[in-house]
RNA sequence: GCGCCCAUCGUCUAGUGGUUAGGACUCAAGGUUUUCAUCCUUGCAACCGGAGUUCGAUUCUCCGUGGGCGCGCCA
């Protein structure tokens, strides 16, 4: 019987800044992971580095969540606090000797290194590897690793260097073909008591091994551990560092799942041979593909639109950003778009997760944010419209019940929130009138006229929607053109725009004395013949 | 430079050893609507290249090419 361990998986963000787009689509990731098996999503705040960590940041990144709806279970865990845990498995592991100090090169005081072990489950033989070595750099092997120098396509000398583990039955060969040491006993170098310093090498053999991962995304991974060097955990300045931090609060905090971006694949290497030096199993790791810019480039801080803040300020609905960012590098296998949030997490799992990076299609988000609002109700709709309705100044202190009607008539055609800016003609009388509605609708033949007629006939008129429809439409029959045809004249001298919502319905909404004033404004001001 | 990873319409994606390669956004053309938006119909548009395996490759393998990430006493 297979015991299976609740899902616990975390957010780690460190708070250094605002949010970013793809931190959070880390999170809301790691979210609906957690709500999909039924585990916890914890929140772990790495604030290690306190020079740069704000508590505005802190601040800004829970409401980022709390606004996305991103619920944490359990305290929130600030990793500064555990520094003496941290130093403490430090300790332990400099005791056990997988550990070692590292004079500073400032002389400021020891850091200290991880070493790579060894010997691990996670290695794996991949064969003898044969290298081209420069042979007017010397190469020394020491229990810190090897360092050596290849040589490039010019003949420089390119510097390099390993873990000792990398280079298992290493041999040096001079030009003659001659071994000047070969690696017999590691047990020695690694206990520190033989260090080696060889000239004159040309080539260097060894068995190849690499270190290896699955990946709940991305597969089976592998990198030689050649390639992999020592980590230092803590600094000379007696500051731990993140992978140690990192890994030391995973145990603690108990995840299963790891899930986080891209960039941390190459760490994942050697964080779990930490693991596996701290006597830990790892947990399973799940790395998301990146989300680029319209360059297809990383979003930067040139890139004003990547902080999750923003897309709040710029109208976007949460529930319309979530639903966006899970269909980046994810999809739920067949034609739906438009999920919930419950049918997001009934449907998530992370082997559907891509492992291609993504670009954002702000354009795409829009359209699903359209969606959106229109499903909303209509007093959260009237919350986000205000907001954004307050950034003009005809757009504030409105008359509550006006605008609760406008919203109701508008909400179905509004994508972003601060498209509301064309509801001008609703709460102002300073209107700049649309020149090519003009053009096109008032300064035709006859148009004045008309109007006037129906301007006549308006006073005796009751400002409901189909007493005006009659009206007008009586005013077309006397002059002998198609129904419908003086709206649009009609909308540009009332409204100002050529586009909008139904014009009765609209008319009823401005009501009588706007109407009327604003048909005569545009009659006496704006119609005649165009030259 | 070295290492790791990735590659389907412009973008997000589905999918398969044999499919008219599907959907969505965008764009274009129609229809509905008093206009706009919604909605509906239609259209434009993709398997990075080259070898190999195979009766057959977009799919499997290899090699290129392109892109991303990493190579800190940052996180």
């Amino acid at each position: 019987m297979i015991e299976t361990k609740a899902v616990r998986v975390r957010f780690a963000p460190s708070p250094t800044g605002h949010v970013h787009i793809g931190n959070i689509r880390a999170a809301i990731f790691n979210w609906l992971y957690a709500r999909h098996t039924g585990g916890e999503f914890l929140l772990r705040v790495e604030d290690t580095d306190l020079e740069r960590s704000t508590d505005e940041a802190k601040a800004t990144l829970r409401e980022a969540m709390a606004w996305l709806k991103l619920d944490v279970d359990g305290e929130v865990m600030y990793q500064s606090q555990r520094r003496a845990a941290h130093l403490a498995a430090a300790g332990e592991l400099e005791a056990s000797g997988a550990a070692y100090a590292l004079a500073g090169a400032d002389n400021k005081g020891e850091a200290v290194c991880f070493r790579m072990p060894w010997d691990s489950k996670a290695y794996e033989k991949v064969g003898p590897a044969k290298l081209d070595v420069h042979p007017e750099v010397p190469v020394t092997v020491s229990h810190a690793g090897v360092k050596y120098a290849l040589v490039s396509k010019k003949g420089k000398a390119i510097e390099e260097s390993g873990c000792l583990a990398g280079f298992s039955g290493l041999r040096l060969y001079d030009a003659n073909d001659v071994c000047l040491y070969e690696l017999a006993s590691p047990e020695t170098v690694l206990a520190g008591k033989a260090e080696f310093t060889v000239e004159h090498v040309v080539r260097m053999e060894f068995q190849r091994r690499q270190v290896v991962f699955e990946d709940l995304v991305k597969g089976r991974m592998t990198k030689p551990l050649d390639g992999i060097k020592d980590l230092v955990i803590v600094r000379s300045t007696g500051a731990p560092v993140f992978h140690l931090a990192n890994v030391c609060d995973d145990i603690v905090q108990e995840i299963t799942h790891i899930i986080r971006g891209d960039d941390h694949v190459e760490n994942t290497f050697r964080h779990i041979l930490l693991y596996d030096a701290m006597d830990q199993k790892p947990p399973a790791y799940a790395h998301l593909p990146m989300i680029v810019n319209a360059q297809g480039k990383p979003y930067s801080k040139r890139d004003g639109d990547a902080y999750v803040g923003d897309f709040r300020t710029r109208g976007f609905d949460p529930d319309a950003l979530f639903n966006y960012l899970t269909l980046l590098g994810w999809a739920p296998g067949d034609d739906r778009e438009k999920l919930s949030r419950e049918e997001l997490v009934a449907a998530f799992t992370l082997q559907r997760v891509r492992s291609a990076p993504s670009q954002m299609d702000l354009k795409k988000l829009a359209h699903m944010n359209g969606q959106y609002l229109a499903e909303l109700p209509l007093d959260t709709f009237m919350e986000g419209a205000r907001e954004a309705l307050a950034e003009h100044d005809w757009g504030r202190g409105v008359n509550e019940e006006l605008f609760r009607s406008v919203c109701e008539l508008m909400q179905s055609r509004t994508q972003l929130y601060p498209d509301v800016a064309v509801w001008t003609y609703f709460f102002s009388d300073e209107l700049e009138y649309d020149p090519k509605g003009v053009r096109k609708f008032l300064q035709k033949e006859g148009v004045q006229e008309m109007l006037s007629e129906l301007r006549a006939a308006l006073d005796s008129t009751d400002f409901e929607e189909a007493p005006l429809e009659a009206a007008i439409h009586a005013i077309e029959r006397a002059h002998d053109i198609k129904e419908g045809k003086l709206n649009q004249p009609i909308r540009v001298a009332v409204t100002a725009t050529m586009v909008g919502a139904g014009l009765y319905e609209t008319m009823v909404l401005l009501g009588r004395e706007r109407s009327l004033a604003r048909l005569d404004y545009a009659i006496e001001n704006l119609c005649g013949e165009g030259e």
